[in-house]
RNA sequence: GUGGCCUUAGCUCAACUGGCAGAGCAUCGGAUUGUGGCUCCGAAGGUUACGGGUUCAAGCCCCGUAGGCCACCCCA
């Protein structure tokens, strides 16, 4: 046993894992990409205020999740790694003046976030998120557009049944006015509260409707819901997303209970699962409107609205619809249309010079760089799932080696000159047959 | 940050009531001259997660730590 691992709550994406995520993010890419979204990279750690202002201090995110970073100097600024995406970017948007490129600006982002909680199956204090997001346009289409291409993405990579739950939470406009009579709704059942709830109402009264505690179930119910509570615009905001979400023949359920975790958002809570799971990790992404938070990080007034999706927990959720995830160990996605062997064990120099040859020839090669015996080598080749096999032999002398069909079993006689174009010729064959 | 369950070879797991740590798979090598997948033989691989304690004797009992999982908190 190592002594020395993967810190906590992380951990390392091996070759199947790192090809399927490297997947994800070139389905991503070639989606946004159509949907006109541009690729934006912005850096994986932040000054704190940005997530501390954008975020909001009293979330969980902030308070106990977040990644901090000691300032190495007294006048160096504290840092923290990104717990989720948006921030840095409507950072990046703020600094570099996108308000005066075509608005709503389509960003798109696929990359590692960090939050320092407990770590559990689907849930990592290093973990993948597939982002996008669109900054500057007000009206309720782009709120379907961002959905539907959030469903697109499921479909792209294989998820089955994906869901959207749908609220809205009004805006700095109704509000207050809804809180209060959330307040005075629980304080009327006081008595009825769990100490933990109690608490609650008094910090965060929002975060009572989506309580898991049983004994709120019944009460949470009955209570005030934000959608019976928006001001006018903000009722008209959502009715005009359902509007667009019908014309699109997007299934969606509102959900009372939907109030997300980030103090920023405003109107459209979105969150994407899929339904009959087990366990908590449920939500595969989550997202909402934040018209409020260019403002509050130093921009102009300007709406915004976006999502993320978190594609360890796609990635769980693939592996469960499949039945069982594929056997570890090297797959053969990539398997070489080529091994060149020989029978001379010693000889890795024709080895590799016949293998460099066939990869300038675009052909998918590799040498055996073993000092084994023939059939040793060809063996390897087999489980390496390899086409063919290139053996150099005795007829090396007459600038001829034999071209061996691992599959057919059957093996004959090529001049070196003719080998790439043989070979290309028999990998094309194996790929359509 | 709170509570519960768990941790034996790279992987999946055995090891009686406390009595010399094992198997399968995978890896590597061999089975008379240059031919794979099957089969046979062999090797390597362990401070039983780590640190203490009890005992003649601990993988097994006790305490602590770390990690994983589950439920909270919360979320992706």
């Amino acid at each position: 046993m190592p002594q020395l691992r993967a810190p906590r709550g992380t951990r390392d994406l091996l070759p199947d894992d790192a090809a399927r995520f490297l997947r994800f993010a070139e389905v991503a890419r070639g989606l946004t990409e159509r949907y006109g979204y541009r690729p934006i990279e912005t850096p994986l750690i932040e000054q704190a205020a940005v997530f501390e202002r954008g975020i909001g201090e009293v979330t969980d995110v902030v308070e106990k999740e977040l990644f901090r970073i000691a300032p190495r100097t007294e006048e160096s600024e504290a840092w923290a790694l990104r717990p989720e995406p948006t921030a840095g970017i409507v950072r990046a948007y703020v600094q570099h003046g996108m308000q005066t490129w075509p608005q709503p600006v389509r960003l798109t982002t696929t990359g590692p976030m960090f939050r320092y909680d407990r770590p559990q199956a689907g849930r990592y204090r290093q973990f993948w998120q597939f982002d996008v997001e669109a900054i500057g346009d007000p009206g309720p289409a782009v709120d379907a557009e961002i959905i539907e291409l959030g469903l697109r993405f499921f479909a792209e990579v294989g998820v089955q049944g994906a869901e959207v739950l749908l609220n809205s939470i009004g805006d700095p406009a109704c509000r207050p006015a809804y809180l209060e009579a959330l307040v005075a709704f629980y304080r009327g059942h006081a008595a009825e509260l769990p100490p933990t709830e109690r608490d609650r109402l008094e910090r965060n009264p929002l975060r009572l409707l989506d309580s898991k505690d049983p004994a709120m179930a019944a009460l949470n119910a009955v209570a005030p819901r934000t959608v019976d509570h928006l001001c006018e615009a903000c009722a008209a905001h959502f009715a005009g997303l359902r509007r667009h979400l019908y014309a699109l023949a997007i299934p969606y359920r509102i959900e009372p209970g939907l109030v997300r975790g980030l103090d920023y958002y405003t109107r459209t809570a979105i969150e994407f699962y899929v339904a009959g799971r087990e366990g908590q990790q449920q939500a595969l992404g989550g997202g909402g409107r934040y018209d409020g938070l260019v403002e509050l990080l130093g921009g102009r007034p300007t709406p915004g609205i976006g999502f993320g999706l978190g594609l360890d927990r796609i990635a769980l959720v693939l592996d469960e619809q499949r039945g069982t995830a594929e056997a570890a160990g090297p797959g053969h996605h990539d398997a070489p249309d080529a091994v060149v062997v020989s029978a001379d064990p010693a000889d890795t120099v024709g080895r590799l010079r016949i293998a460099t040859e066939l990869l300038a020839a675009g052909l998918r090669a590799r040498a055996d760089l073993g000092h084994r015996k023939l059939g040793r080598q060809l063996e390897a080749a087999g489980r390496d799932g390899a086409h063919f096999a290139v053996i150099l032999g005795d007829e090396l002398a007459e600038g001829q080696v034999q071209l061996r069909d691992l599959e057919a079993g059957t093996q004959r006689a090529v001049a070196i000159s003719d080998l790439a174009r043989e070979l290309k010729r028999g990998a094309s064959q194996h790929r359509h047959g």
